[in-house]
RNA sequence: GUCCUUGUAGUUCAAUGGAUAGAACAGGAGACUUCUAAGCUCUUGAUGUAGGUUCGAUUCCUACCGGGGACACCA
């Protein structure tokens, strides 16, 4: 519809001014009483044509009212020179017929139909425990590779796990110390609790240095060694881990690429492009940025003892991305703290391969920071992600004690990760986020199970329901949850193209809002009748698209709907 | 010091240069013999400071102030 306006404000101002090429918005105004969509076309012509926006607005519409399809009802003027269209009740049933045809794949859009699109996110160090920092780059680079899903691409999720580093190397010399060379990991805490020991004991403890960096050749070079049995042991258990946590929180991995492949391949291409992009400096190859990008870092690649830095892993990485399939897109999800790496990183790649750079786009996400001391106080430190999740499921659990609406049954961790995520995706992607869980993790108001509460209560209903049609009942007054759903789709696009979930969110609030006041008002069915009113199939078509709408929406989030609640 | 980023109610977040800056939480009030009250209705309250660009600025530009981050051999 969007498309249509478009198409019929540039025909009307052919006609009438004999302009073409103007940039113009048609968008969905702020208040539903200003009618569908609005367009700024009178107001930005206006100066060049030395008139009154109101009158511009006169003469278009004029014409527009000529053309005007039967889906539009009626096309309006307002405060400064606004043009406001009003749809027709027909394109409201119409729409919904769509929705019960499209189902799942209502709301999808087809901009980057038949392309490959790469994504990559959770990206985790092994050995250093999964924790909410790791949800908040989980939660929305799962959200992005479904939008991706949802554009029409051939999508590809994959994750690139840090594995052999000297940090690494830290964890398994105290492994060794404590358990000797038989040590087989239990579970995940000792391996975290290794890392964090083996790095205050490698700053405090000289002495152990030249056995550690040891220790760090031996896994580089693979050698046959104590070191390397129980790094290829803990390894295998950390993905594993890694593996069960992103499923829990509704993530799967097509594949990995490993810090560690990456690394040789990408010293190897730094290497052959030297010196013709990298440079020579004190030993060490290094990358010198254009003098005119102040914004960019001279960065080191391979150091003074041969060893790819992280900025030659990721040209690694982005090569063997790139060597996979031919790509048209490679979505990368990391917190904004690395945006100057990257911007190095890919200003070299550019040299190398312009496609690397061109192709790439970097979602960086703020970081959490923590309110006060409640955190601490609830979980303790920087809490793990199984931690806040079994924490939040027991503060589901106690809210869910006395609802005799509740499954027992019921999985509350869907709730809690609705919760969880909701306060993570509601913000635009690329600011910190204030967790605080007294108020973020909010099950009432603007909260994710709000909006699965909306969307089970309206589940309930069809379950009662029996006859439904989409066939405008006589007299209807068109609501505002009909207006607000025809707009699905134009916001997952918008969604798409700026890969920000918070646009899917802000709208399912606003369009749960308009259900949970519709149903406020309204009898949907009325079982004290042996007949419901003439108007309720229509309302329980129009409820029936509400839920789908919801889960397909919560679906793009990575929320699931529970069956009660 | 250089560069990047950010600043909106008491709090957590919205607002492609457009119409009266929206929600939610917290605070105050209320309705319901009704399909799930995690709900609904009403209410108090905000654009860091100073300039500039223009028909119009939370949005763009400049300076300042306050957060966050990066600045060569960590990832």
């Amino acid at each position: 519809m969007e498309t249509t306006i478009r198409e019929l404000i540039t025909a009307a101002l052919k006609e009438c001014y004999g302009l073409e090429g103007v940039v113009f918005a048609v968008e969905r105004p702020k208040e539903l009483a200003h009618g569908d969509y609005a367009t700024n076309v009178a107001l930005v012509i206006a100066k060049t044509l030395e008139d009154r926006p109101q009158a511009c607005a006169e003469t278009l519409v004029a014409t527009l009212n000529k053309n005007k399809p039967a889906d539009i009802e009626t096309i309006s003027i307002a405060g400064p020179g606004f043009i406001n269209f009003s749809l027709s009740a027909t394109f409201f049933t119409t729409t919904l017929k769509n929705i019960f045809e499209q189902k799942d794949r209502w709301g999808s859009s087809d901009l980057y139909k038949g392309k490959n699109i790469l994504v990559e996110h959770s990206s985790p160090n092994l050995f250093k425990a999964f924790h909410i920092g790791h949800v908040m780059n989980n939660a929305i680079g799962e959200s992005i590779g479904r939008l991706a899903k949802h554009s029409g691409a051939n999508v590809r999720v994959i994750s690139f796990p840090s594995d052999i580093s000297l940090g690494v190397a830290k964890a398994i010399f105290i492994l060794l110390e404590k358990y000797g060379e038989h040590f087989v990991p239990t579970d995940i805490a000792t391996l975290g609790d290794a890392y964090v020991e083996g790095t205050r004991r490698y700053d405090e403890d000289e002495s152990i240095h030249a056995r550690v960096k040891e220790i760090a050749d031996h896994l580089y070079q693979q050698t046959p060694s104590p070191e390397w049995t129980i790094f290829s042991i803990c390894k295998d258990y950390n993905i594993k881990y890694f593996e069960y946590i992103t499923a829990r929180l509704g993530s799967h991995f097509d594949g990995y690429i490993y810090e560690s492949q990456a690394g040789e391949i990408g010293k190897k291409i730094v290497l052959e492009h030297t010196p013709s992009v990298f440079t020579e400096s004190e030993g060490a190859i290094v990358y010198v940025p254009d003098e005119a990008r102040k914004d960019i870092n001279t960065a080191v690649f391979i150091n003074s003892q041969g060893n790819p830095t992280y900025e030659a892993k990721d040209i690694g990485l982005l090569s063997m991305k790139f060597a996979d399939q031919p790509l048209d897109l490679s979505i990368f999800v990391t917190d904004n703290q690395q945006v100057p790496h990257f911007q190095v990183v890919l200003d070299a790649a550019h040299h190398i391969n312009p496609a690397w750079s061109e192709k790439s786009v970097h979602v960086h996400h703020g970081r959490m920071s923590f309110k006060g001391q409640k955190m601490s106080s609830r979980l303790g430190g920087v809490p793990l992600a199984a931690d806040l999740l079994e924490t939040l499921i027991a503060e589901v659990q106690e809210y869910t004690k006395d609802r005799p609406t509740a499954d027992a049954k019921e999985n509350p961790e869907a709730i809690a990760i609705a919760a969880l995520k909701f306060s993570i995706l509601r913000a635009m992607a690329g600011k910190d986020i204030n967790f605080d869980p007294e108020t973020s993790l909010s099950f009432e108001g603007d909260s994710g199970p709000y909006l699965q509460y909306s969307t089970v209560r309206a589940n309930s209903i069809l379950a009662k329901a029996k006859d439904w049609g989409a066939e405008l009942p006589e007299g209807w007054q068109t609501t505002d949850l009909e207006k607000i759903l025809i707009h699905f789709p134009e916001v997952v696009e918008h969604a798409i193209q700026e890969w920000s979930p918070h646009f899917i969110v802000t709208y399912l609030l606003e369009l749960a809002q308009a259900f949970n006041s519709w149903y406020g008002n309204t009898k949907i069915i009325d079982q004290s009748v042996e007949q419901s009113d003439a108007a309720s199939p229509y309302k329980i078509a129009l409820t029936k698209a509400f839920t789908q709408t919801m889960q397909n929406g919560l679906y793009l989030l990575g929320i699931s709907v529970p069956e009660k609640m």
